[in-house]
DNA sequence: TGCTCTTGATTGACGTGTCAATCAGTTGGG
DNA sequence: CCCAACTGATTGACACGTCAATCAAGAGCA
């Protein structure tokens, strides 16, 4: 499950087949990682554009899609940040700036009085709503429909590969810091 | 990351070739869309995190290193926006607060009075310089170490169908980036 | 020359994200 | 029981990006 070579200690380079990490990265990998960059920025940038055309932010949406989802329509601060993998400040602000917009409420929680608890207000599951189907319209124009199935399985598995592999690494560094 | 099995399309997916904009866009694919975005994400928050460890933002860094690529160490802003496709507001913000940090410098435009001309100072070179080596690492342990050459070949291809699916623009810059 | 249109850049308002500090409430060891 | 440590959430300061409005100067043209 953990890819060590990624983060093995320094030693000397051997001749024939190097593991990853001791390999030079190539100007052709670092161009294609720019291109990712720039593909999905400007992929983020013109879906974003389209929702906003419905008032929502890619964040608002997340939040209340996260929302709409859960059993209760109601979920603890904790819960949605883990949910979405957001930072509790950050949370916290854009609740702040969803709840003046009417689209969420905030409540204290019953159980523990530190806690909060949002809810979906009518107006926040009417915006959510009514966003939903242009949404998926503009993922599909503009993602979905420019990938053959074959690129479709390719990306995943790619997708899949970075996830793993970020994963460990980010444990690591959590471990760094902590010293 | 995501669960996508609560976002099944109703079945109406039948089998058979469809026309890519007749289709409907299936479950997989929008679970593929979201781990696209959450992945890229967050490997934009891991690196733009280990860059800031050396005080520039992914931001300082593309201009700065557009800079360091022109000949002349100096441009004419409407050359740079070009060169990083940014809008000119942000870049006239975001030269403002370089400059403060005395990275880079303004100067009117000899030939036309209306514009503007940016050029590297000694500090900013210096800044640069230290924060490349670092972030290439960055790039390569969290990126191109994740990724095995039949991947990149896939990847690469998949971003090409993106671009051009979305501007014809962005396969022009990619390409102007990599000679 | 004088007028308008366009172009290069700036500004202010605002929403957004991060970091560090803070605060209130809970919990667990003595 | 009490205090220290932890947890859940908030806040303020600041960097960043977008949009719309503005401004100054060049360009085109009568």
């Amino acid at each position: 499950m953990v890819d060590v070579s990624a983060t093995q200690a320094p030693g000397i380079d051997g001749p024939g087949i190097r593991p990853a990490a001791r390999r030079r990265m190539t100007s052709a990998e670092l161009g294609i990682w720019r291109s990712l960059l720039d593909t999905t920025g400007e992929l983020r940038r013109v879906l974003g554009a389209e929702l906003q055309e419905t008032s929502l932010s890619p964040a608002d949406y997340q939040v209340l899609l996260a929302l709409t989802e859960a059993a209760a329509k109601r979920m603890r601060y904790s819960e949605l940040a883990r949910t979405i993998d957001w930072e509790r400040s950050r949370l916290s602000h854009h609740l702040g700036r969803m709840e003046r917009r009417r689209l969420i409420r905030r409540d204290n929680c019953a159980t523990d009085s530190r806690g909060a608890e949002v809810s979906l207000t009518a107006e926040g599951a009417r915006v959510f709503r009514r966003a939903t189907a242009p949404h998926m319209r503009s993922i599909k124009r503009h993602f979905a429909d420019a990938l053959t199935p074959e690129q479709f399985a390719a990306l995943a598995d790619i997708l899949r590969s970075l996830q793993r592999h970020l994963q460990p690494n980010l444990v690591a560094q959590a471990e760094d810091r902590r010293r």
